[in-house]
RNA sequence: GGGGAUGUAGCUCAGUUGGUCAGAGCGCUACGUUCACAUCGUAGAAGUCGAAGGUUCGAGCCCUUUCAUCCCUACCA
């Protein structure tokens, strides 16, 4: 126990603590009516997904608030899973196959394909959990849940048929995003708008009957094979003649008519525009209001199909460059503008999204969205930060029926099946119906499709607890606490649980929901595979430590805030963390008697009044800090304490105690170390789980494990505001003191007896029983407090105090110049104080509005450097 | 077009309800390794808190305007 190395290893600690932690079931959370629950759905990452430091963070704050809760005597339940991720397991699962040389899913079937996509699963699904794990997270991982697994299912078919039932889900041929290489239909929401160079195509369809021309603009002169009419704008004199005329669609022979649309503006292009209800959802309304036909010219890849002619078989791009030739061949392209549009492309693959009509399932949104808004204006949800209200509400406000289905095989397949008999459309739980409702029909065939990947993680937060079934985990966990995510998926995620927690479970799934931002790489760009520039949160692990990245990931990180992954804030955790480790381990070394449980408090000096004091504070701040979500601020507060007040002042301090004899004085300073360093170690340990609990247990054998210890409570009996004040006292002095030698460059050798004079009593008995570690930290060989100059020359240095002076006989060693020129300049700065708060308070309106405080402070100040003041004026004029 | 964010020391960023808040880390300068730690200590240099107005006794902090950078969103073909 002696004998720790003087640097903290982390790779010798945590695996052994993680699994021990485990093994003792401090995870587990099981209802229990005699505690309160705190409880935490995990976000589930991609069963496919690899640990990334957005993962990290995200999983950093989370273990820190379960953390922070189970000590406090919650029961907290920090709920895991991951997510099936339809589309990104669907695409790594066909990689694979294409490796064996099977081409396509479609080779195996269905069924065949499922089995191995679930192969895949069991093999790499637990990767990512492992990878959790690492990073010290303590979520109950008994209860861990998938996505896909088979609670889950029955939860994702009973939302389906309720909503069906209620109307609220229906299928319909509308226009949708459909990803040609991925081959199914996406939501707007995985749609990229990307800026993309194009053109702009000015081409002239020649009026039926006539000799003219209506010149009209395209970016996409491909889809005029699927035009079915030309619309102006019914205010455009220019083309009021114009509208129920007949135009010729030039390479196809079809005529099309010209129709009059608000949707049209008039100040843009030609203010014509070509429609083509297929393939635009604008031309789709425009096509709806007109009863337009709708001409569908793609294939599901992206080729032209029979529909379009000699351009049959082309893609869409090699027809687009043929069709702009051909038109030319036929005068009938007027120009080509260089444009710079928003192409859609598919958030996956980033495939240029084509909008076709197909038929598929929608959700109706106006109703849930109402409820999402009510939720949040009435209270019962809140988001941290704030700003993200505004964000939520812009949402709100533009939310569209949402397509939940995708031609996709990996995923919840819609529980719709269609009679063979009469073709009705039966919707039904638990499998094909035994019946068809309407003719008697007992032949089925389901659906093909797919539930999109969002449509089960919206249930998340009860279906991991059990719904539809009445669980009691159910009853006690639900609804969950606080939900942490990115905000870039308050759309995906975050507003689709609300809705589905509140139209199946009556209630808001959980009432705050804290956003982080991204992590990001040293020059503030995203972290991606394509740019390289992703750090591996694994191998900052191995390197320097879990512990050391949690503290980094939430260090100096308001909520909602991007922030800069950089190794050198790693570095400087690790720094921190050993230097937790060597406080930790210098108070072991000392301590070789057994300590009372408790000290009296006269036998408390003031160095220990003051930091018990200080650390009394510490457990107030971050404690509210950490209520009110505010990570960053608590943790700067902790960093703060422990190094600063606790290493280099307090241990400091009480050196020359523990050197010295064994006595009350030295136990008493023992005393009050390892208190202080047990309630930091429990503050701390929600950020540092591992480096705490290891310390805790040489400090306090006695005590288990800090993880499941109790969380420190501001207590009355360590305020000591009058040792605060004294302390600083002293620290201000010693400050100068150093200040001073270092400027006069005299060597911490040199020790140099202090005086300190002064008439004050109450200020003569401050430096009177600070005197032992006064002493060593003003590198004196001895203190002498007196009322008068006795013994001490006439240039003695002096270092003005309150109500005193301390004076420095290094006479020999100072240039009187210098020193009457550095005396002047404090006399400056004082003066300077002084006239500052003299001017405020000479201010009436100050001095009437202001509160008394303030205005006391303001005085005291005054009077305070009005007293340095006179010292240094005396000492000036001994100088002469 | 709409919405949002950011702009504080050379770099990365804190600054919680307006009143010692002008801060931290890294970097830099000087000095220092006998007794926890050089993954350290002591001292120091460095910013008119993007700009301009306003509210207030008092403003990085609130309001208005403006400049710059970034993100989200949108049907200008």
């Amino acid at each position: 126990m002696r004998n720790l190395p003087t640097t903290y290893d982390p790779k010798d600690v945590e695996e052994r603590l993680y699994t021990n932690w485990e093994a003792q079931g401090y995870f587990r959370a099981d209802p229990d009516p005699e505690k309160k629950p705190f409880t935490i759905v995990m976000p589930p990452p991609n069963v496919t997904g690899q640990l990334h430091m957005g993962h990290a963070l995200d999983n950093t704050m989370q273990d820190i608030l379960i953390r922070f809760k189970r000590m406090q005597g919650y029961n907290a339940l920090w709920q895991p899973g991951t997510d099936h991720a339809s589309i990104a397991t669907e695409v790594k699962v066909i990689e694979q196959l294409k490796k064996e040389g099977i081409p396509n899913k479609e080779v195996l079937g269905r069924e065949g394909f499922l089995k191995r996509a679930w192969e895949w699963k069991e093999e790499y699904g637990g990767r990512i959990i492992k990878q959790l794990k690492k990073m010290g997270s303590s979520a109950d991982w008994q209860r861990e849940r998938f996505t896909m697994d088979e609670g889950c299912n029955k939860a994702v078919e009973e939302v389906f048929v309720r909503l069906y039932d209620k109307n609220w889900i229906y299928k319909g041929s509308r226009i949708i995003n459909w990803c040609p290489v991925c081959q199914t239909s996406i939501s707007d929401a995985e749609v990229e708008h990307e800026e993309q160079a194009g053109h702009f195509w000015h081409i002239k369809y020649p009026i039926v009957g006539e000799d003219g021309f209506v010149e009209i603009a395209t970016t996409r002169p491909e889809t005029m094979l699927g035009d079915t009419a030309v619309a102006v704008n019914p205010e455009d004199e220019r083309y009021t003649d114009l509208v129920g005329k007949m135009l010729e669609l030039p390479l196809t022979g079809r005529q099309i008519p010209v129709i009059a649309d608000a949707y049209v503006d008039k100040e843009f292009g030609t203010g014509c525009v070509k429609i083509t209800p297929a393939h635009d959802p604008n031309d789709f309304e425009v096509g709806k209001r007109h009863d337009l036909e709708e001409i569908n010219i793609l294939n599901d890849d992206a080729t032209i199909n029979e529909r379009g002619g000699k351009y049959c078989g082309m893609d869409r791009y090699e027809a687009r460059a043929q069709i702009v030739k051909d038109l030319e061949e036929l005068g009938l392209l007027v120009r080509v503008e260089d444009h710079v549009h928003n192409v859609g492309t598919h958030d996956r693959c980033h495939t240029t999204v084509e909008p076709m009509i197909k038929p598929q399932w929608f959700v109706r949104m106006k109703e849930m969205a109402e409820t999402c808004r009510e939720a949040l204006e009435d209270g019962r949800l809140t988001l941290v930060p704030e700003r993200m209200n505004k964000i939520y509400l812009n949402w709100i406000n533009n939310m569209r029926d949402w397509c939940i289905s995708r031609q996709l095989w990996w995923g919840h397949r819609i529980p719709a099946y269609y009679c063979e008999d009469c073709g009705e459309t039966v919707v039904h739980k638990g499998g094909a119906p035994a019946v068809c409702p309407k003719c008697g029909g007992t032949h089925f065939h389901q659906d093909e499709d797919t539930l999109d990947t969002w449509f089960s993680s919206a249930l998340w937060p009860f279906s991991t607890l059990g719904w539809p079934e009445e669980t009691e985990a159910l009853k006690y966990f639900y609804p969950t606490d606080v939900l942490v995510t990115g905000y870039d998926i308050i759309f995906f995620w975050v507003i689709r649980m609300v809705f589905s927690g509140i139209e199946q479970t009556g209630q808001v799934p959980f009432h705050t929901v804290i956003f982080h931002g991204l992590v990001r790489d040293e020059l503030g760009r995203k972290m991606s595979k394509s740019l390289g520039n992703g750090v591996d949160p694994l191998e900052v692990i191995e390197q320097y430590g879990a512990d050391a990245l949690r503290f980094t990931l939430v260090t100096g990180n308001a909520p909602g805030n991007d922030m800069r992954y950089s190794e050198t804030k790693v570095q400087a955790s690790r720094n921190f963390a050993n230097k937790i480790w060597n406080a930790s381990r210098f108070i072991l070394m000392n301590l070789d008697e057994d300590l009372p449980e408790t000290v009296p408090a006269e036998d408390l000096e003031a160095a220990d009044r003051w930091i018990l004091s200080k650390v009394n504070d510490l457990v107030r701040d971050v404690t509210d800090n950490m209520e009110k979500y505010e990570l960053g601020l608590a943790v700067g507060k902790l960093n703060d304490f422990f190094w600063d007040e606790f290493c280099d002042w307090y241990i400091e301090m009480v050196k020359s105690r523990l050197y010295g004899e064994k006595g009350t004085s030295r136990t008493t300073a023992l005393w009050t170390l390892k208190a202080v360093l047990r309630t930091a170690l429990k503050l701390l340990h929600p950020y540092m789980p591992f480096i705490t609990e290891e310390i805790f247990s040489y400090i306090c054998p006695d005590e288990g494990s800090i993880m499941i210890s109790d969380w420190p409570v501001y207590q009355e009996a360590w305020n000591f505001p009058a040792e605060e004040e004294e302390i600083s006292v002293m620290k201000e002095a010693i400050r100068a003191i150093r200040n001073i030698r270092a400027t006069m460059n005299v060597p911490p050798k040199t020790k140099a007896t202090v005086y300190v004079v002064t008439t004050d009593a109450h200020v003569a008995d401050i430096f009177r029983r600070g005197a032992g570690f006064f002493a060593p930290l003003s590198f004196a060989d001895q203190v002498i407090v007196q009322e008068d100059r006795t013994g001490l020359s006439e240039s003695a240095v002096q270092i003005p105090l309150q109500n005193g002076s301390a004076f420095i006989p290094l006479e020999q060693l100072v240039n009187l110049d210098k020193e009457r020129a550095r005396l002047n300049k404090e006399k400056d700065r004082l003066a300077g104080e002084i006239e500052r708060a003299e001017k405020k308070l000479s201010n009436e309106r100050f001095v009437s509005k202001a509160p008394a405080n303030v205005v006391e402070e303001e005085r005291n100040k005054v009077v305070k450097y009005n007293a340095m003041l006179q010292e240094v004026v005396t000492q000036l004029a001994r100088l002469g």
